[in-house]
DNA sequence: CAGCGCACGTGGACGCTGTCCACTTTTGCT
DNA sequence: AGCAAAAGTGGACAGCGTCCACGTGCGCTG
């Protein structure tokens, strides 16, 4: 697994390559078929991985943001947090990002909360943070449902358009000028 | 080429194998290499042809809009046609579209029109269709600059979420609802 | 404490892939 | 008609995922 890790770290989920990994934890090819029923049960366990730990970036962003819960101020402040992670993954860590988005089905849509009401997916962190929003006033309640998805979709389509897509050549400067525009649009969208 | 889009159409990059295409062909594989340098040669050519396929539906879609340039229905009209072709084109084509994306840089960035002043890059169709909205007195000016990015950013969020995301199992109604649910949301982001 | 089962690792093989090399055939122009 | 360039051929190599049969060590149980 962290083999695994580390190749979809450096290369995205084509790098995860069984036999590569096998040969960094020092054991033959076939070992890995005692714990992986193939390759792609090795890719999906490391895209599970990669996808927590978008979600755990998330979560420190969000914990990063100081202010009590409903004030209008820090769950703004939360839900930019949500976003600035999302897009720092993409760029920071490529890899672990595509590979994160890159493969059969896992749970994301389903966004189940662990049992303290955490939420542990990306969905699960936005919805909470438009929940917020919702509670300090700031959104109102009938455009609360299903905003989710086209935020989501913003900030996805973002990062994947400035970091492997046609906008990957953008120069820093304008990349950052782009950015700021869709989080504006997306402000001015909630308000 | 022709074996190499068939494959893309059907399996996505991954499946674009110069071998396979070569059989298709009914030519040794070796042969390949007069045509393109290597595997991936072969794959950036297969991927700029899937991202002309994705304009040209763009461009169809435009041109099933009636109504004369800067109308101000026909302009929004005009936008909703792009933006839908866009989806179809990943739900119908999920093969060429996730081809389309794949790989090194094109062009799309620069979007270059032709001699006739006429779009060819999806990127290019946007801001078409955005120029005539603002010319349609529809979009102010001001908020022009730069809206593109947000609103390809939403489009192709969406379309990959969906397509090949964490949402790609979400039922077609419902997903019906966030695609209807994300055009509102970019609708309300250009009053 | 002896012995046994099972999880884990090994070794060898197969077909598939991309790519290199040297060689032959076909094509189009003069 | 003849020749150079373009296109295709044949054989080979390493690397990949995967299958099969075979060791090996640990922990539990009698």
């Amino acid at each position: 697994m962290a083999a695994g890790l580390e190749l979809a770290r450096s290369g995205g989920p084509d790098a995860v390559v069984l036999r590569e990994a096998t040969r960094m934890v020092g054991v033959v090819p076939n070992a890995a078929y005692r714990h992986f029923a193939d390759r792609d049960a090795l890719l999906a366990a490391v895209s599970s991985a990669a996808m927590r730990e978008l979600a755990d970036r998330m979560a420190a962003g969000v914990a990063g943001v100081p202010g009590a819960y409903g004030d209008p101020d820090a769950a703004g402040g939360r839900l930019g947090a949500i976003g600035e992670a999302y897009l720092e993954f993409a760029r920071d860590e490529p890899g672990l990002f595509a590979t994160a988005f890159s493969l059969p089905q896992h749970h994301a849509y389903g966004a189940a909360d662990d049992e303290t009401g955490q939420a542990r997916t990306p969905l699960g962190h936005l919805r909470a943070a438009l929940d917020e929003l919702v509670d300090a006033g700031v959104l109102d309640r009938q455009r609360r449902d299903g905003i989710e998805y086209p935020i989501w979709s913003a900030v996805h389509g973002l990062a994947v358009l400035t970091g492997q897509g046609p906008l990957r050549d953008v120069p820093g400067a304008a990349r950052r000028h782009i950015e700021e525009l869709t989080f504006t649009f997306i402000a001015e969208g909630l308000a």
